[in-house]
RNA sequence: AGGACUAUAGCUCAGUUGGUUAGAGCGCUACCUUGACAUGGUAGAGGUCCCCAGUUCGAAUCUGGGUAGUCCUACCA
């Protein structure tokens, strides 16, 4: 083996090696577990996000796996509607070519070979991570069988009444002309302007003050509303107003949606580009203007409808010079205009939240459409009540207030999107505007009766990417045939996911999972039992990753290295926002100096699960990635260490018995006991910061720390009788191979390649690490014995390790030790562990003092009662030990001025628990003598 | 505006049902290349557990109130 660890060498070629030989399939045996990925965008990159979520939920499937589950992680990616269909457009536009040139079928055909392009990156990043998917069992959302799940599930709740077409104020998107939903629009506070207009009473005896932060819209308006009880106001309701501009006449109604004491008391009312204003339209009967075309340019003659069946009329005609004005250019010219009428009263700065798309960043549009929606009410009271009686548990356990504020309050869902790249919805229209459902045209005539005379034409507009998404636990099992996977892994265990996409994606597939799938009984299946949420991954400031911060990390580049110049040109290449490019240049170059170091996988994955402590987002720091990385390379080296002394050696792994153990064997086997019911219980609590802790405070602390060192004297003593260095061979080599098995689930790759180094010293044969059975810590095997020496002896060593630091003896230096005052058991100890202590401690001999005798000028130290005495001829500093001592003494008697203060108090000794107080005693006893024999100590030097 | 979460060492974070002498890693200081490992070893310094009040024999931990930050939801033209 290489003297370090050089994760590059190392990752790949296991990656592979488990995937052709089939390892990450189920195994057809055990108790199913079953993990749904998050499906990723299909053209998208991985983020850090997706490092952090695959870790956890490769944790959980290995670790599942080696348990003997039949274990299932099924992998896919969404076909990510919006996203990828704005990609490919944005291709096409620099070759000069609009998506209508082309027409449909090209155009998907466009986006199809987009996907075969670039969909490998995605599923190759995620092989990187290790990530132990079923790729046999891969699926994509517009997979033919996946497609079929969408248009079962719409057909199936149309003819239910629970989806809906119908006409409403829709969050349109003028750049991406496509309805997108609430969760997709993001409101920012911007600054802006408030502009108050003068709109003059029809019967000339003056006017009223509007404000607006959006002109534009008041070619549209078709009332000014005022609070019922504003006196200012009360005696003009039901009077008219003369709207500027388009010379409308419209009245003045009384709606207590406005506040009195905001603005001027006066709101002008859009019902057609407002939603606030349509409620009110709405109840006062007003028509409905709408201003706008799909790309938000003013229309020549504007569509007027009522709230009686948006029967429309015709007839309205912009103000000439608006036609077809883009609406900024509008607003500005709408303002100019009121100024020159002399109907300006003032502008003043405002700051308002400015809803904008997620995707394209344009500004939303609230617009008259006719949109498909699902009607979600009925669909949410189970999902929430499987929710409230735990049969869902959200981990942590806070997320199902979220949850349910959101669920109890759920609007319904629009679930159309003008786009050409997604699911077409399986709806046809006659030439009369009538509509009918079904899986396809010729069912659609049979269903309805249809003759061949009726033209049928299918709707243009595709779904919701969300929508097949929220299908994705049943819909990637085969549903709606009844296949065995969705018998044997329906319901899953665990959804591991980010809060952000708990409106998204959770709750709506808890909702149709629940209204799909049943259970024998008839009652509704869950989709899984346990919702993981895990927080966002920030960069080492905690702030959001974001590309136009160029703040993001690559998690490939955390495994594989980066140089800085190539870092520099990958944030600040492509952006939105170029002039932010030096900006993120100068910030990368003085954070990552050097560039990213190769950390390998293990090391991210490690890191990942060290800071994922239960819903907290994680600030994702350099420092800790390296330290990982060296605990890596301690792995690596420990193991070197153990073959060097254990390679051609007979390890008793023969099944021979003549073997000894030395009480170090007995004490890391009893510590490895340990050490394996607390990472079992971590993980299975979600504790994965916790599981990390303890592995590496195991292997580094105790293992390497201690037993490898306690190992040398026994290895290296040609007088050690054969039979004591084959069980301490074992024992190395055995704890070694558990720690390979316990860190697998976290540690893939330096977990499998040592094992299979080590397999044959350690008595195993089997093909992969992976298919081994994950340790189980036995905790009757713990001997408390041998705990109790090798605790006495850490304390010994470090007494004296000490006074080697603060007296500033090398080690290399053999010390004389006397010890004195101790009980039997202390003597009897030192004997156990002489050989220990001569060799860990270099000491030139440790003798037993009576308790009478009379010691030279020594440095001391204390463990309990026993003295050890360091003999100062010529190697101690009388006033540099006078300190020392002073130093520990002032420190205990602090202490013990606290505990006699407990002690004092009748309070405490009559109501705390005797134990406690009991404890409190010892302590004071305890320290008490220390103190005592410590200064006795200092007054000897004293008399020098 | 309503709600959630967070506040512990210079930095990143643990701290399980109140019983602590408050821990880890990184960083820092000093010393050390000894035969697994300098991606290392040994020793050390470093804390008003955000503030105030309360409950309790006892509070980092529980309650109330504040302060600061993060996020979510709803928004007033």
């Amino acid at each position: 083996m290489d003297k370090t660890y050089q994760p590059s060498a190392i990752e790949t070629q296991w990656y592979k090696t488990w995937e052709e030989k089939g390892y990450f399939k189920p195994s057809g045996d055990g108790a199913p577990y079953c993990i749904m990925i998050p499906p990723p965008n299909v053209t998208g990159s991985l983020h850090m996000g997706h490092g952090f979520n695959n870790a956890i939920m490769d944790t959980l499937v290995r670790y599942h796996r080696m348990k003997g589950h039949n274990t299932l992680w099924q992998v896919g990616t969404d076909h990510a509607g919006i996203a990828t269909q704005m990609v490919v457009e944005r291709q096409l536009s620099a070759q000069g070519v609009s998506r209508h040139d082309l027409g449909r079928e090209n155009f998907l055909d466009k986006v199809w070979e987009w996907k075969a392009e670039s969909g490998g990156n995605i599923t190759r990043q995620l092989r990187r991570l290790g990530s132990s998917v079923d790729w046999s069992r891969e699926r994509f959302t517009m997979d033919p069988g996946l497609s079929d799940a969408v248009q079962e599930v719409f057909v199936r709740l149309y003819d239910e009444g629970l989806i809906y077409r119908g006409k409403r104020l829709v969050n349109w998107d003028p750049k991406f002309n496509t309805a997108i939903s609430d969760l997709e629009v993001i409101s920012e506070d911007e600054q802006g302007s408030m502009w108050h207009f003068r709109y003059p009473l029809e019967d000339g005896s003056g006017h009223l003050v509007v404000a607006t932060t959006r002109p534009e819209t008041m070619l549209g308006d078709t009332a000014v509303a005022v609070d019922p009880e504003d006196e200012r106001y009360q005696h003009l309701v039901g009077k008219n107003i003369v709207l500027p501009i388009t010379g409308r006449i419209i009245p003045i109604i009384a709606d207590e949606y406005v506040d009195k004491e905001f603005g001027t008391g006066c709101v002008k009312i859009t019902p057609a580009h407002d939603f606030n204003d349509y409620e009110v339209g709405k109840r006062h009967n007003l028509p409905l203007i709408n201003v706008f075309d799909r790309n938000a340019h003013i229309l020549g003659e504007f569509t007027v409808l009522t709230f009686d069946g948006y029967e429309s009329s015709h007839g309205e005609k912009a103000p000439e010079s608006y036609v077809g004005v883009e609406r900024f250019a509008a607003r500005k010219q709408i303002v100019a205009e009121m100024e020159s009428l002399g109907l300006l009263e003032k502008i003043e700065p405002h700051t308002l939240k400015v809803p904008r798309g997620d995707r394209s960043g344009d500004v939303i549009e609230p617009w008259l459409t006719d949109q498909w929606y699902v009607k979600t009410a009925d669909l949410a009271k189970p999902a929430i009540e499987a929710v409230e009686d735990g049969r869902i548990q959200f981990v942590p356990k806070q997320y199902e207030n979220m949850y349910f504020s959101w669920m109890r309050d759920i609007q319904d869902w629009c679930i159309s999107r003008q786009l050409w790249w997604g699911h077409r919805i399986p709806a046809w229209y006659d030439n009369h505007g009538n509509v009918y459902v079904g899986r396809d045209e010729a069912e659609v005539r049979s269903k309805y009766s249809l003759g061949d005379d009726v033209s049928l034409q299918q709707d243009d507009d595709v779904l919701d990417t969300w929508f097949s998404s929220a299908l994705w636990t049943f819909s990637t099992l085969g549903w709606p045939e009844q296949t065995p996977e969705l018998k044997t892994f329906h319901p899953t265990d665990v959804l591991v996911t980010g809060f952000d996409i708990i409106f998204f994606w959770v709750a709506r597939m808890i909702m149709m999972t629940m209204h799909f799938m049943k259970n024998e009984d008839g009652t509704p299946q869950i989709p899984f039992k346990t919702v993981y949420v895990h927080g966002l991954v920030r960069d080492s400031q905690g702030q959001k990753m974001s590309k136009s911060k160029g703040n993001v990390l690559d998690p490939i580049d955390l495994i594989d290295g980066i140089d800085l110049e190539a870092l520099v040109a990958k944030r600040t290449s492509g952006m939105m926002q170029p002039q932010l490019a030096q900006k993120i240049e100068k910030q990368t170059r003085k954070e990552f100096a050097d560039g990213i170091a190769a950390y390998g996988t293990d090391a991210l994955r490690f890191t990942f699960c060290s800071l994922a402590a239960t819903g907290r987002d994680i600030k994702f720091d350099l420092g800790r990635i390296e330290g990982y990385r060296n605990f890596c390379n301690k792995i690596w080296n420990a193991t070197r260490y153990v073959l060097m002394n254990c390679e051609d050696q007979d390890c008793a792994q023969d099944g021979s018995d003549d073997f000894e153990l030395t009480v170090a064997d007995r004490w890391i086997i009893s510590q490895l006991q340990e050490t394996e019911t607390a990472v079992a219980h971590a993980i299975e609590t979600f504790r994965f910061d916790l599981a990390s802790q303890a592995l590496y405070e195991f292997v580094w602390n105790q293992y390497c720390d201690w037993y490898l060192e306690l190992s040398k004297p026994v290895l290296w003593d040609e007088s050690a009788s054969e039979t004591l260095k084959k069980g301490t061979r074992r024992t190395l080599i055995r704890v070694l191979e558990a720690i390979l098995r316990m860190a697998h689930p976290m540690m893939p790759f330096i977990t499998e390649e040592i094992w299979q180094t080590i397999k044959g010293l350690a008595g195993k044969s089997g093909d992969s690490i992976m298919l081994q059975p994950f340790p189980r810590g036995e905790l009757g095997k713990v001997d408390a014995e041998a705990v109790e020496n090798i605790e006495w002896l850490k304390h010994v060593i470090v007494g004296l390790r000490n006074i080697r630091g603060e007296m500033k003896i090398a080690d290399s230096r053999k010390i004389t030790t006397l010890f004195r005052n101790g009980s039997a058991a202390d003597q009897q100890r030192l004997e156990t562990n002489r050989q220990f202590l001569t060799r860990l401690a270099n000491l030139e001999e440790a003798t037993w003092l009576e308790a009478s005798a009379e010691a030279p000028l020594s440095a001391t130290a204390l463990v309990g009662d026993m003295e050890i005495l360091v003999p100062m001829a010529g190697l101690i500093d009388v006033a540099a030990e006078t300190a020392r001592l002073t130093k520990e003494i002032d420190k205990l008697q602090k202490d013990m001025a606290r505990v006699e203060g407990k002690l004092n108090n009748p309070g405490f000794v009559d109501k705390a628990p005797a134990e406690v107080v009991q404890k409190e005693k010892d302590k004071l006893a305890d320290m008490s003598s220390t103190v005592g024999k410590l200064e006795e100590q200092v007054a000897k030097l004293a008399e020098l």
